[in-house]
DNA sequence: GTGCGCCTGATTGTATACATTAACGCTTCA
DNA sequence: TGAAGCGTTAATGTATACAATCAGGCGCAC
C-alpha cells in the first residue's frame, strides 16, 4: 500500500464500514485531504473508486456522500445475494476440496467454542461474525468463480454499511450457527441441491433479522 | 456530457467496444490525451472507471491495457449470465407490464421483418443484434431490480469486447429468434419456470456459438 | 561470453494552481 | 412583505508541473 490513492481508499472505506462516516454524510474532498494526509488527486481517485463500488454516491459538482440504502434496496440486495450465494453453495458442493471442507469445519468448531465461552456478548458476536465470514468466503472460493466471488464480497459489504450499528442477538447467532453446521453436512455429502436450499434460507433469514427491530 | 471525464470515458469505451482498441492493446495516457482532446486528469479518471468495470486492466506504474478474456473467463461469465438472466426472466414472467410485453412483441415483429428482407446479411445481423438488446433489456427492466439490471448490462458488454470481430451466421440468428418467440409466450403466460428455463438455454446456446469456429 | 549493475528515458503517480459550477444570501423592486 | 435577480463564496472539475518508478540498454567485471 505504498500508494497514496490506495491509502486514501483504505482509510475512507474503513471509516465508512466502521460507521465513522455514517450513511448520508457528506464527504468533502478538502476534509478528506486533511484526514488522509494526501493531496486531492488521490482522494478524488479513492472517491471515484468507492462510487464505482456503490459505497458512496457522487453527483456532478456536488460532491460525494456515503450511500444510503432504502428498505427496498436492501430487499433487492438480499434477493440477489440469496441467488448468488445459493448458486455458489451448489457449485461448492460439487467440487469443494478436502482442505476447504476442513477450513469450514475448523471455523464451525471455533464458533462452538466461542458460543460456549463466558466472554462478553459483544465479543462473542464479533468473533462469530469473523468466523462467519471465513465460512462464506470458503464456499465462494470453492465455487471456483472469481467473478462470483468479487460480486458477493461487494454485496456483503454493502449490506454491512447499511447496518453499521447492528446488534445481533445471541438467539440469531445460534440460528445462524445451526445453518452452518447443516451446510457443512450438505457440502460433505456433495449434495448441491441441499446446499443451495440451505444457503438461500440462511441468507433470507439474515435479511429478516436486519429488518426486525434490533434487540 | 458536458464533462471532460465523461467525454473521455465515452470515447475510450466506444473504441474498446468497436474494436479500435483491441484486447491487449496498451492504453498510454499521453496518447489518450491527444485522442480525447482533454488533459491527463480526466483521462486517468476515465481509465480508472473502465478498470472498475473490467474493461481495462491497470497495473501500478505500468499503465492500462484493454482487458483480455480467456476461454475460462468466458465460460465463467456466461455461467453467471445464464443464472442472472434466467432469474430476471422468471421475475419478469411474474410481473411484466402490458407495455413491456408489447415492446418485446414489437421487437420480435421487427426481427421477422428484418430476417425476411433482402438486405445484406451484415446489415440483417446488425439490426437483429439491436433488437435482441431491446428484448433482453426489457426483460431486465421487468424484473424490477436495478442492481440486477446494471450487473447484466456489464456482463453483456464484457462478452462483447471479447468478440469484437464476431460473425453470426444467419442460422444462429434464426435459432435465437425462435428462442425469443417462445420466451414471449412464456412471459405472456406468466410462467416463471418456463421463462427461466428458456432464458438459460438461450444464453448457453449463445456461449456455444461464440466458442465454435466462426462461420 | 555472460551476467550483473547502473544509468537513462519514458510513463505513471502526486501535488497544486486555475477554471467552472452551483448554492446561498443579499439587495432591490413590486 | 415577498419574490426575483444578482453577486459572493465555497466547493468541485481541469490542466499542468514536478516526483517517483519501472523497463530497457549499455558497459564493466568476472
Amino acid at each position: 500500500m505504498a500508494n497514496a490513492a490506495d491509502a486514501a481508499y483504505a482509510v475512507i472505506r474503513g471509516r465508512i464500514l466502521d460507521g465513522t462516516f455514517a450513511p448520508g454524510a457528506r464527504l468533502k474532498e478538502a476534509d478528506l485531504v486533511e484526514f488522509c494526509g494526501v493531496s486531492r488527486t488521490p482522494v478524488r481517485e479513492a472517491l471515484r473508486r468507492l462510487a464505482a463500488e456503490d459505497f458512496v454516491r457522487i453527483q456532478r459538482n456536488q460532491g460525494a456522500e456515503v450511500k444510503t440504502w432504502s428498505d427496498d434496496d436492501l430487499d433487492d440486495l438480499f434477493d440477489l445475494r440469496a441467488l448468488l450465494e445459493g448458486h455458489a453453495a451448489a457449485a461448492a458442493a460439487r467440487q469443494i476440496s478436502p482442505q476447504q471442507l476442513q477450513r469450514i469445519n475448523d471455523a464451525i468448531a471455533e464458533m462452538d467454542a466461542v458460543l460456549a465461552s463466558t466472554a462478553p456478548q459483544a465479543e462473542q458476536v464479533a468473533q462469530f461474525l469473523r468466523l462467519n465470514r471465513i465460512v462464506h468466503e470458503t464456499v465462494w472460493e470453492a465455487a471456483g468463480s472469481g467473478r462470483l466471488q468479487s460480486m458477493l464480497g461487494r454485496l456483503v459489504e454493502q449490506a454491512l454499511i447499511a447496518h453499521t450499528a447492528r446488534h445481533y442477538s445471541l438467539a440469531r447467532v445460534a440460528q445462524s450457527h445451526h445453518h452452518h453446521q447443516e451446510l457443512l453436512d450438505a457440502l460433505t455429502a456433495g449434495d448441491a441441491v441441499w446446499a443451495e436450499a440451505l444457503m438461500r434460507g440462511h441468507i433470507r433469514a439474515a435479511r429478516l433479522t436486519l429488518k426486525a427491530p434490533q434487540s
